[in-house]
DNA sequence: GGGTATTTGTCCGTATGTATT
DNA sequence: AAATACATACGGACAAATACC
């Protein structure tokens, strides 16, 4: 057996997809015209389409058949921009509408989920706060064009709400952004964040927002953004996460042209 | 069937892994040992023990038997600094090896493999040059404590070695950086540049190289850096793919702690 | 709504090949 | 060489999802 069987028709078959023989969103023959095509038994034809399965090139469905997949046209979000006086700038809610209406396309975010809690050990230590201390969590969910996006969790010291950022604690969007909302009402300044990216897979919760493949083969982009004020002290934490299939980011880092 | 067998045997296995019951790198119950225990075919065994390897927990060793996957130790890369001033330092090979000791591990670059070519089109768009202009690519392999850690290539305009940059064409590395190197003799100046990061699939070569599952449930990082000279004029590209499975990043924006 | 055909999903038993110890 | 364990392949049966009449 110089090379199996089944491999020998998922090549055969992802050949036809990449030369766009078979193009996005068309059925492939069903198993039985396969298995008459290779003569290969049923099960075997079903290898070759596991495999296919997972590398992203088609998927199944029951009772209709198999079919190439088709992607969807990635956003790209910038993580800074080159000119330092803008740090102050939220990613909140305004910054991300008036930048995915620049793509011409159409953004939307729910009302935020608001919660006071005491949040997991990996949100206090980056915020390097105790781990018993009270957060105020603001969630909300991202669109682009219908499709859901990203999720988003920041949190703030309750703190912040009890010396006078009542609308922290308000399930209504703040419309000129927390960091100047907090600059507004607490003089607290954010002066600089910092920005971890890593990949990981999605959680069942997040398989079923994004409809992501169950088999973990799209990862998810999470970012934390622990943002300082003019101390140095973290001001909040907020946690984007982005599925990788549909997302890509920019970072842009002394002088460059637009 | 309330759930299929497969997914209560693959569950209540996952269970036992989070659990720590079974503990990464220890042997899971042979595929005959399951199916006595579940009372279920072989066949439904492998089923299960298959999501197990594609959510990534376990790996099948021909001969000797089924592992919990044990993983390995993130590298954090840092994308820029907080300082304006150093937009000029490289990636290229002494930041690396500086960086890498700085957390107590080992580094290891080979020698680059340099070539003269006529890149692909996705390159010379984004360095803004004509489709047919030849450029010299240098290519070297990254390693940490001796795994594979990630692949870069940077290309310049073959103009530049023309001008005078003859080292371009050297397959050695310059321990100066080709930052500092193009300055000096060229004086062509860094100023600024821009990543922009993308997550996909692993191809076969990086598959082989990385040791990656072929079933491209681990993703690559690829980030593309175009750096700019003080006239807005691209001066270098330089692609990195990164496993996503033992790479994070950090961007710093404005005024951050250390 | 019901019934039927189509198509993929799950599960079984069995046989043989290949890699490792 | 032999034993062990996973890999490939076949054939068959029934279930579940979907589409269509």
């Amino acid at each position: 057996m110089a090379q199996p069987l089944y491999l020998q028709v998922a090549d055969e078959l992802e050949e036809q997809i990449r030369s766009g023989d078979l193009s996005p969103g068309s059925q492939l023959p069903t198993e039985d015209d396969l298995r008459d095509k290779y003569r290969a038994s049923r099960n075997t034809v079903r290898d070759a389409i596991k495999r296919l399965v997972g590398q992203g090139l088609v998927e199944t469905r029951p009772g209709q058949g198999t079919f190439v997949t088709t992607k969807v046209d990635p956003f790209v979000t910038v993580l800074n921009v080159g000119d330092p006086s803008e740090v102050s700038r939220d990613e909140g809610g305004a910054t991300y509408l008036s930048d995915v209406s620049a793509s011409h396309r159409k953004p939307y975010i729910t009302a935020p989920r608001v919660e006071v809690q005491t949040a997991p050990e990996v949100i206090t230590r980056r915020l390097r706060v105790p781990s018993d201390t009270q957060l105020v969590s603001r969630h909300e969910q991202r669109y682009i064009d219908d499709i859901p996006w990203s999720l988003q969790t920041s949190y703030y010291p309750m703190e912040f709400a009890d010396r006078g950022a009542e609308r922290l604690r308000s399930a209504r969007n703040i419309p000129e952004g927390t960091v100047q909302y907090l600059a507004d009402t607490l003089r607290i300044h954010q002066v600089g964040y910092r920005d971890w990216i890593t990949v990981r897979a999605p959680n069942p919760t997040e398989e079923d927002y994004f409809k992501l493949p169950s088999d973990g083969r799209v990862g998810m982009y999470e970012i934390f953004r622990i943002a300082f004020d003019k101390n140095g002290v973290p001001m909040r934490l907020t946690v984007t996460v982005y599925p990788t299939d549909r997302n890509q980011f920019i970072v842009n880092v002394g002088k460059v042209p637009g």
